[in-house]
DNA sequence: CAGTGGTCTAGACCACCTG
DNA sequence: AGGTGGTCTAGACCACTGA
């Protein structure tokens, strides 16, 4: 049965008519697919074929594969949330950044330690607002490890996001990211930066970017004004493209 | 190129050898792989073996493939983050769950339509308080669609997460969780609660899940303890596996 | 036009699970 | 032992890209 007249693949065919029983709940979390072969009879196609659109729904979290059982329904993992850092903040509106300042701090092993960043003691820090119809909506303060011959573009500073800032600075390759969100209030040199009330509650946004075996590339801190800035996240992107 | 004597499979093999180039530096950001068909030549395997690693690698975020073109190596996503449900709170310690009380708040229009429960007038509210050693750390209040038939068991309010217990209680399936975080300041009534002085800042989550069609099954709000409670993420999951 | 990735086949052998 | 999914092959045709 090849792919005729119509346009979309036939294994995607396959994976939506299985992932429409599910959502209607014809098949239930635990119930077990039909084998491969059976789809592959059904459906008259090969079992390599119906192997992708297994694989699909399996990579969108609907189904797991057992080796020597079957295929298995399972409850969606809404326990897991993707946060888009693009897209994140308040609506759609441009956000644009205003630079406040750019420190190369030398041989403070204290902050170098802290940052994890061993063996390296020079720490580049740069501090910005985050700023949206003119009122400013967020802190961010970024520590980088210092790297002879990688200066700072005035354009990076202004606008690459966090992650990409890293990459382009840095000769090794950022292979994750962790956050923590949490909660402070405002100083008074905050406060006056975001033109707010001193003490006033806020969201702190704390990452760090990684190279590979974990060793820590940088460092960054966002402070946020508690009404104008709003993170959100969705379990849909796991679960996407079907 | 079977796989003999090691047990790992070839396209597995494939995938990390290119994953490793990618992360050493070897093979940069935009650069194109070789061709499938090169690939094949240099491992001795068929091409569709190389398609499945190649596969993995796309997955896993590393490259792109482009039809008619060939694939490049990409910057990692890093600015998409996983929140983990489970694992998150405040360390390694399990969480007890204190059931404060349930509600069954009849024909409330007014509420129902602010959580988007187009339909149903009737709303059950659980509310319950997140406890780790003795020490309240969270308040969560949640509101479900009245389920005629689908009584909530003891030991689902006691335990069941929320995607979880919104799947026990619905006909419907959960497909989506969308949730955003913000700050608030605890009242006089949620600080006796959580043994803490009114007016201090706290974490707000907010949850909503569906079903198809962005249909509104049940709405979570957790006000968590500023010092009790860290949300965390990772980039790490969207790229994992390999 | 030649080259690329995307789809698909009809086989094969294997490792794993269950009765 | 029989059934399942996991791996792999050696072809094939297609749609898309670029020169």
């Amino acid at each position: 049965m090849r792919n005729r007249e119509n346009l979309i693949p036939v294994y995607y065919r396959l994976a939506e008519d299985i992932k429409h029983q599910i959502e209607s709940g014809v098949l239930k979390d635990g119930n077990i697919l039909p084998t491969e072969a059976q789809l592959g009879e059904q459906y008259a196609i090969s079992r390599m074929t119906v192997r992708q659109g297994i694989a699909l729904l399996a990579e969108a979290g609907l189904i797991e594969t057992v080796k020597g059982k079957g295929s298995f329904v399972t409850r969606l993992r809404l326990n897991q949330l993707v946060i888009d850092l693009k897209n994140n903040g308040t609506g759609k509106e441009k956000l644009h950044y205003k630079l406040i300042g750019v420190n190369l701090i030398r041989n403070n092993l204290e902050l170098a330690r802290e940052l994890g960043f061993s063996g390296e003691t020079n720490v580049i820090m740069v501090k910005r607002l985050l700023v949206k119809e003119n009122l400013p909506v967020a802190i961010e303060e970024k520590f980088l490890r210092y790297q002879k011959g990688k200066p700072l573009l005035e354009t990076q500073l202004e606008y690459a996001d966090f992650p990409e800032l890293v990459a382009k600075h840095q000769d090794s390759v950022p292979v994750r990211n962790d956050m923590a969100i949490s909660v402070s209030v405002l100083s008074a040199e905050q406060a006056k930066l975001l033109e707010a009330d001193e003490m006033l509650p806020a969201l702190v946004v704390k990452q760090v970017i990684y190279a590979k075996e974990d060793i820590s590339l940088g460092v960054s801190i966002m402070v946020c004004h508690k009404d104008r800035f709003e993170l959100t996240a969705t379990s849909y992107p796991l679960s996407g493209r079907l």
